[in-house]
DNA sequence: CGGTTTTCTGTAACCGTTTACTAGGAGTGA
DNA sequence: TCACTCCTAGTAAACGGTTACAGAAAACCG
């Protein structure tokens, strides 16, 4: 048998309880569509009105509930965004210039960090469709696989026809696939710069160390890497790629190796600017000075570059400007007010520069 | 007159378009509630039922709308995370702890980072209010003020009243307030710890470096600091104690400033990792070696730590566990399947260790 | 002063789910 | 065969806003 309602509609005593828009309407004796207008700011009210309802929020502690503002409008004021691991200075910049931008334009940040697990990414998608993300940022190298690109491409599909959209950072386009947009930076051709920048010191061995060996980032930093041997006639060596991660405990396992077995090589280009960071120590480990014995170069520009010691050439990447462009990007076709004469396009490319400090010198005799 | 209805409700052409549940209730023949439960998997359906809706499902692409969901049921499964910086290391972890933990209870963690501003904090976690998160974590020392305490206090009042919580992350909890929850470390006795290992290789003279000056994260520190000092009988000198901020630049500027200026001390304590990672670069600067010259300790064990050379003596804060404990703890009055035996303590406080490395040495003679 | 605008405000129909209640039909025991 | 359980499934009322539409009041005009 049921019970009575065990709520007999009390009267409200908690004075910090949640309310609804109703009760404010109710207190300043109006309409809930009047309050909503105040609230909105977006249609005329009077001020004697306004100024009631006002007195009725503050006095209330209304808070709009943002859930219901977002099903019965149009935009959730919130952007995604899907990094694969928040701590990385790499992601954790992007992230920084995603989430500024995101707060400009006055929406709330959702970061979902993958740690490493490819099939959490587009479990994150989904889960950002879910929350009608107004937006969904998918960051950093992507693994090229066919299957994988058809997936992606299939959520930008769903993202755009729910008003949204997907945008890669990153990482390469969706060829195949006007859904998406991508907003890249010049991976190639900052490290065919930097190689460029090792070959006029000397250098003509050189060890690629690390990065995930399938990883468009990787794959991108390689073309770099080769186009710039090839323009100087100098012979690509397989052996002096080594590719798997971008741990720095890894590359320090992995420099360890290669000085014991001997490989000849005179410079190092580290896939990041960590895995520099774990050159840096295997090399001061087995007594070998930077730049003197080995010259090193890295990539991304964080932070750990210049306190490493000597202080490290790498490639300025422009992380902070690549997280704000892909907001801007996913967000071009929501904000009316934007400019709109400044057409999205759908891939924008920005540019990388390489920042020289004390890590390379000529190579030894 | 009420003109016809304008849409003739035309057929959807889109294949991407987003579907409702009664798009799919309608495809598979049964009522919404039925998709609902199978969704849901909370209420018994008949196999043939539940397999002709998830097919609808998958027919249609169906995604369900998180916001029509968080209205009608009553949680969000999202938790909110509000942290001054997210590129600085002890941020990051916090929220790397915080994003996984959240994940684990199945919600998506709502990012706010204030770059510094206080008032920003506020608004942050009004937003986060308005989103009706299920749990709101403020992260970092805050500026101990009555007004501003009274504010942080109102808003957990408020989250409390929605069913939420507020947690407080690595500063003290309202000591006046049981509203809200407190996840602490054990800031002041790290710092006596790490500052009993520098009096115990000799060093009497340490200058303290670094710190917002009004930051609760300063005032435990020092504390610590001065508790260690007078254990031993050793004078405190306040010259000795150079507060500001936590930047590297800030903390370069510094260092050189004392030693430009004569000041006499033998050892730094630098008031996190970072500033010590400026402390060495002005040491490097003018000469002086660490440890042969001045030995430096520094405080929360990011990885900067053990790039700096020599390896710097720190304090490990156990911040991923940390931000793990925030979100168990503000979760602790929604999951109705958490241990019913295990209470949540109002403020919990997590340990510190010192961990040795190689940047403290005896004074010079 | 009546007619026309203009300016505000209210009514009510959604937005997409969840869930308390209700009810039909299949088993079951007598 | 009938009454009584079980299962399942449907109905409809929330949840808390937004906004198209309509109506009333005030301002304007000749």
């Amino acid at each position: 048998m049921a019970a009575e309602p065990p709520r007999p509609r009390a009267k409200r005593r908690d004075p910090d309880a949640a309310r609804t828009i109703r009760d404010v309407a109710k207190r300043a004796g109006v309409s809930t569509a009047t309050v909503s207008r105040v609230v909105n700011g977006n249609y005329p009210v009077a001020a004697a009105t306004r100024a009631s309802v006002e007195r009725a929020m503050r006095e209330l502690g209304y808070v709009v509930n943002a859930h219901a503002r977002a099903l019965a409008g149009s935009t959730t004021r919130v952007v995604g965004i899907v990094v694969n691991e928040i701590v990385d200075p790499f992601f954790a910049y992007i992230a920084r210039g995603v989430q500024s931008e995101a707060v400009a334009s006055g929406r709330l940040c959702l970061v979902c960090s993958t740690q490493g697990d490819q099939s959490a990414e587009l479990r994150f998608v989904d889960l950002l469709l879910e929350q009608r993300a107004d937006a969904v940022i998918l960051v950093g190298g992507a693994v090229e696989d066919k299957e994988y690109f058809a997936a992606v491409s299939q959520r930008a599909r769903q993202l755009k026809a729910a008003g949204s959209s997907l945008v890669l950072c990153g990482r390469p386009g969706l060829s195949s696939d006007q859904s998406a947009y991508a907003v890249e930076y010049d991976n190639a051709g900052g490290a065919a710069a930097i190689t460029d920048h090792l070959l006029n010191a000397g250098h003509t061995r050189i060890l690629y160390l690390g990065g995930p060996t399938a990883l468009s980032t990787t794959t991108a930093r390689l073309r770099g890497f080769e186009q710039a041997l090839q323009a100087r006639k100098i012979p690509f060596d397989p052996a002096l790629v080594r590719t798997g991660a971008f741990g720095r405990q890894w590359s320090y396992e992995q420099t360890l190796r290669a000085l014991d077995d001997g490989l000849d090589f005179t410079a190092v280009f580290a896939a990041n600017d960590i895995v520099a960071a774990g050159v840096y120590a295997a090399l001061r480990d087995r007594g070998l000075s930077v730049p003197d014995d080995v010259s090193v170069v890295g990539y991304d520009d964080v932070p750990v570059a210049t306190e490493l010691q000597p202080a490290l050439t790498t490639v300025r990447v422009p992380l902070e400007e690549l997280g704000r462009a892909a907001v801007r990007a996913g967000l071009s076709g929501q904000d009316k007010n934007a400019d709109p004469f400044a057409h999205q396009q759908p891939v924008v490319t920005l540019g990388t520069v390489v920042v020289v400090r004390d890590s390379v010198a000529p190579p030894r005799s």
